[in-house]
DNA sequence: CGGCCCTTTGATTCATATCAACGGTTGTGG
DNA sequence: CCACAACCGTTGATATGAATCAAAGGGCCG
C-alpha cells in the first residue's frame, strides 16, 4: 500500500511555521518548515532569495497563462533543491502537493557559490530536456517517459507512489487529464504496469517501457 | 532588403581557424572564430567547457530523437553566450544557421564566477518560459510570441531578418513547416506583419499583435 | 538556362482535446 | 454506523487543430 503522511502537523495558509533545529534533532540545518497538501510555498511576483530543500513530500512549480491554462514546470520530491531564480522575484508558483516539509536557507547574496552554479545548471538542462519531450514526443512517450523518471529519482523502485494529481501530470506533460488516465489503462492493459491503488504504480516491465520512450 | 554576410572567410569543418586578435583589432578580446552556415560548432559527446559568444550571425542549439524528429532548444544571435553545460560533454548539437563569428573562451574550471550563473539563471529561466509555449501555446501564439521575441532581441526594430529556416522555426515551437507557413500566410493577410522576403519581416501591428500572445 | 532547395498551398488524416456521463473513494455529519 | 456529498479519476462519443500527404511555385547558384 502507499505510504503517505496524513497526521503531520501542517499549515494551509502561506506563513511558513518554523520548528527550532532542536526540535527536529538536526543541529547543523536550517529549521524544518511544513505545508499542507495544496498549501502555496511562494507566489509570482514574491520577492526570491531563499533556497528550499524538500525534506519530505513533493512539491510543484508552475505557471498560469490568463485564461486559466497551466503548465507545471517542474516537480521536486524529498533530497531535491528549487527555489533560485534569475530574477529578483519569482516568476512561479510553488505549492506542495502533499503534506511537504522543507528546509528554507538563505541564497548566497549576489554570491556565485559553486553548488548554486550546479543547481542553474541542472535545472537549465532538466528544463531544456523537457522542451523534447513536450515538443516532438507523443502522449504514450511522454507518459512513459515521466514514470521511468520517477521512478528513477525515487530510487528506481519498481513500485512507487505519485505525488501528484492527475491533472498536475497533465500539464506538466502538456497533456490533459484525460489523456493522461487512457495512456494509463492502455499501460495497464498491456501488463506493463500495475495500478496498485490510483496514486501507487508499479512498474512490471521496464525493458518494454524503456522500447517505448525515444 | 535584407543583409546577410555572404563572402565572409567560413569553415564547414568542424576545426575552427582562430585568428589573432591582431587580425580583429580588439586587442582584449578572445580571437573570432567564423563557421559557415549549416556548420556544426560542437556536436553531443563532445567534451564541455568553453564559451562561446556570439559576434555575428546566428546559431542553433538542438537534439535528435533516434527517428530524427528534432527539437530546437534555443536560438542565438549576435551578442548572447552560449555553450555552458551541466554535464562534461555536451548535450546537444551547435551550429551556424547563417556565417557566423563566435569568440570562444575557456570556461573557469570547475570555478563559479558571477557571470557563469547569471548565464545559467538565465539559461534555465528561457527554457522554462518556452516550456509554457509548447506546453500550452496554440500554433498562432506560439508564433507570434516568438516574432515579437526576435523583434526584441534584434532591438525592437518592427524590420528584422529571420537567421533561421521555417524549418528551424517548426522544430524551435514544435510544429511542422506547413503550419509555420500557414500562420505566417495568416498573419499577413490579416495585415500584422510583412514579409519583405521569405526571411526578412516587418512587424505592422505591433499591438495586434500582443493581442494574439497568451 | 536549368536544377535544386526551400516555401507555399491544398486535401485529407489522425492524435489528442473537448464534451459528457459514470464510478470510486474519502470524509462528514446526522 | 450509515448516508450523502464532493472530488478525482475513468470511460465513451464527438470535434478539431495540427500533422501528413501531395503538388505546385519561387529564388538562388552553377
Amino acid at each position: 500500500m502507499s505510504i503517505t503522511a496524513r497526521s503531520i502537523e501542517t499549515k494551509t495558509g502561506s506563513t511558513p511555521i518554523a520548528f527550532p533545529p532542536s526540535m527536529i534533532g538536526n543541529q547543523k540545518t536550517s529549521p524544518l518548515t511544513t505545508f499542507a497538501g495544496g498549501a502555496e510555498i511562494y507566489v509570482p511576483g514574491e520577492q526570491a532569495g531563499n533556497l528550499y530543500e524538500v525534506e519530505f513530500g513533493a512539491v510543484r512549480l508552475h505557471r498560469l497563462l490568463s485564461d486559466g491554462r497551466r503548465q507545471v514546470i517542474a516537480f521536486y520530491l524529498a533530497g531535491e533543491t528549487f527555489g533560485f531564480e534569475a530574477e529578483r522575484s519569482h516568476s512561479f508558483f510553488a505549492e506542495a502537493m502533499v503534506p511537504t516539509g522543507v528546509r528554507i536557507s538563505r541564497q548566497p547574496d549576489g554570491q556565485a557559490s559553486p553548488e548554486l552554479l550546479i543547481l542553474a545548471l541542472r535545472g537549465m538542462m532538466r528544463a531544456q530536456e523537457h522542451l523534447t519531450v513536450i515538443g516532438r514526443q507523443t502522449a504514450v512517450e511522454r507518459i512513459v517517459g515521466f514514470l521511468l523518471d520517477m521512478a528513477n529519482r525515487q530510487g528506481s523502485l519498481n513500485h512507487f507512489d505519485l505525488p501528484m494529481s492527475r491533472l498536475d501530470i497533465a500539464d506538466y506533460l502538456g497533456l490533459t487529464i484525460e489523456t493522461v488516465s487512457r495512456v494509463f489503462a492502455k499501460l495497464r492493459a498491456a501488463g506493463l504496469i500495475k495500478l496498485q491503488s490510483v496514486r501507487c504504480v508499479q512498474i512490471k516491465d521496464f525493458q518494454a517501457l524503456g522500447g517505448l520512450c525515444a
